[in-house]
DNA sequence: ACCTGAACACCGTTCAAGT
DNA sequence: ACCTGAACACCGTTCAAGT
């Protein structure tokens, strides 16, 4: 007897993602995801097929915040920038989901929608096969391994301890021993985390326009 | 009274480490560790705070695996490739760990070492203060990002399915509407991981070369 | 100082039954 | 087709007691 659904998946999505924006990443569980959802564990099995399904729906929730303009400029650069950055900013958006996206795998269009859309705007660098693949590989390493430096990197802002306290211990250590560690640390005091990213893709960027 | 500790701390990251190694994350819990080592889940409370301070163990065993010469050459990129390649062969040389060394941050000597030695090698290239700390936090990401790609990104060769059905999957999508992925796919085929990283380190080591 | 068993408050998930 | 309660096999960790 067809019976219909008591909520839809784009409603549970969201409200797994909301869970774990509110409580983190140990405040999305089965149960209270069910209960945020107003019935029993065993109702979300409906619509997911287990707990890693569940968190990879979470992933695509923050991915599809991406969002990007579908024609392309003259510029590749400018082009790569753009979407590098949409992808950084529906990270940083989400700072809580940042080690589900880096530890869990989606087969969702979106990813390969976003990867396409990168590779047309490197291809334009001039690049095909194995050097695209590497220019697509170092760029999307970027994008991750920024996402991740912010979360659990040696300077990590976020993560419980605020970020002058972070940059307030590594300013401590001895300076004779630590003087490049102690120099950034008095650095970071006065940057931001979008002006670093920024800054460390144009790096990339130039390496890619000069290499061929 | 006192007591002689059953095992040392040293032993117990040890067959932890060797516990994620051979059955992956999963199989890392206070009791199958316990039992590994011969006792009741409660004496690991003696040596560890928690779950989590284990995991960071697990972290610093895998990072220490990372040695470099202290001194330094005439070329700050050779050295910053050292370091940087150092790093990457310590984490792939440990798969199923990799989700902890993005995930868990470690106050460990050897990441600060480790960061120190890299922000030499980068400050010879010229920079200090804000630029160094761009620097640092490009070339950090592109390593973590790279260990991450081969784990969880679309291209991703571990985490169960083998690399040759990842590639054939990406290589059967709709050529008309995923050419770039098709053409990297293909490229994939006859490449290899550190090659890869290299050439994708290349790019960014031209970047920082370049710009002042 | 270090060890440890019992117990508690959680998990994800199987199963079998409901509509 | 979708829902659901009971039950199972796990967790990490507190507590209180041991040497």
């Amino acid at each position: 007897m067809g019976r219909p659904p008591k909520f839809s998946r784009a409603r549970l999505q969201e409200a797994a993602l909301a869970l774990v924006d509110e409580h983190g990443l140990e405040g999305l569980s089965m149960r209270a995801l069910a209960s945020a959802l107003g019935t029993g564990p065993m109702t979300l099995y409906n619509h997911v097929a287990n707990r890693e399904d569940l968190e990879v729906l979470v992933v695509e929730a923050v991915l599809a915040q991406a969002q990007w303009s579908r024609g392309c400029s003259d510029d590749w650069r400018e082009d790569a920038r753009e979407l590098a950055l949409t992808v950084w900013r529906a990270l940083r958006a989400h700072p809580r989901v940042v080690p589900l996206v880096l530890t869990r795998r989606s087969r969702s269009p979106i990813v390969a929608d976003f990867g396409e859309a990168m590779l047309a705007a490197l291809a334009r660098s001039g690049r095909s096969g194995h050097a695209l693949l590497v220019a697509f590989r170092a760029i999307t390493a970027l994008i991750m391994g920024f996402a991740q430096g912010e979360l659990a990197g040696p300077l990590a802002t976020s993560a419980g301890e605020p970020a002058d306290e972070v940059i307030e211990r590594f300013r401590s250590l001895p300076r004779d021993r630590y003087p490049g560690l102690v120099d950034i640390a008095e650095a970071a005091r006065e940057s931001d985390p979008e002006r670093e990213f920024r800054e460390g893709l144009e790096l990339l960027l130039d390496g890619l326009s000069r290499a061929r």
